[in-house]
DNA sequence: CTGATACGGAACCAATCGGTCTATAATTAC
DNA sequence: GTAATTATAGACCGATTGGTTCCGTATCAG
């Protein structure tokens, strides 16, 4: 084909992540976007067609660095299987961030008003809820409590999202 | 003096409040605003002097009309004085509506940008969680626990948050 | 009745919003 | 080398943003 892009699309998303993390979906402008990430307006909607579908990228984006290796540690994997799953929970509310979590904060306040957002949110928040389950099926036995596990994987998610949220107004 | 103002500062506040509540912050527009509130650019300036100011105002009035009748219960004020500690928590965690808590979204979204915001936000946290106290320390026997009551109340205050912003992604 | 006050309504403002378009440059396949 | 293809930079778009200013008028105290 023709002419290679010249920017980086990870880096590029990288940075529009951290702007969305910060500022929300509206406080994020455009001009701010393309000055975070090094490109201009033509290469954006070249690249993603529009700031809705950017967002959405960014979703996916912040999935892939964050979310997942989050999981995988709350699920056992690597080096966090020598942590019992009371361990690896507690590991999780250590992480202090001033701008939350991407996830929550999209929960709160876009999601409200975009459904596609907040599907696709809604699906990221039940992800987090499956390994939650994950580590605390971990330390208990048999299958004597699935209920009861599900049933506190929920309230910890629910901990979790207000954890984070809180974080935002303590700077 | 002259003039008196012809529109309710109240009603006003109660539909500024709504819009604020679905849309947050940013989402809700001068031209939403002034239509749902039945006034004028002119009125509205003239009375609060800028949106930032109004949503302040929404703040206090959200806090009037909601927050403080939830905080009456919790401490088992009026009615609520039948019932124990544990049933009063229990009953802040059936209340359901898609709009979340004026309060939470707030956190997760301008207040994390604002800090007049952000530090009027945490004020109204601070007092649910100190409602949170008073409904655990009441199940209680004396003072014997008052470190594990705090750090409860703080868990429980988490939880609230994100039960609270959960709710926007359910629609 | 009169003068002072400040209201409601609307015109108006610069700045910004998200988005489109075009001219140019760079790269490929042939 | 040439033609086809695609990304780039940036000018440009109408609409909307939050905010100001003005005017005619209603309402007050004296």
């Amino acid at each position: 084909m023709a002419r290679p892009r010249a920017f980086d699309t990870d880096a590029a998303l990288e940075a529009a992540t951290a702007l969305f993390w910060e500022r929300g979906y509206e406080g994020a402008g455009l001009a701010d976007l393309l000055d975070a990430m090094g490109i201009q307006r033509g290469s954006l909607y070249k690249a993603w067609g529009s700031k809705k579908a950017l967002f959405l990228a960014c979703l996916d984006h912040y999935d892939r660095r964050l979310v997942d290796p989050g999981l995988a540690f709350l699920r056992g994997e690597g080096e966090a299987a020598a942590l019992s799953g009371a361990e690896r929970l507690a590991a999780v509310f250590e992480n202090h961030d001033p701008r939350g979590c991407l996830l929550c904060n999209s929960a709160a306040g876009i999601a409200g008003v975009d459904d596609d957002i907040a599907h696709r949110v809604k699906e990221g928040l039940d992800r987090i809820r499956g390994a939650f389950e994950a580590a605390l099926a971990d330390d208990r036995p048999g299958a004597e409590s699935a209920a009861g596990v599900a049933e506190d994987a929920e309230r910890l998610l629910q901990r979790y999202m207000g954890f984070r949220v809180q974080q935002r107004t303590e700077r």
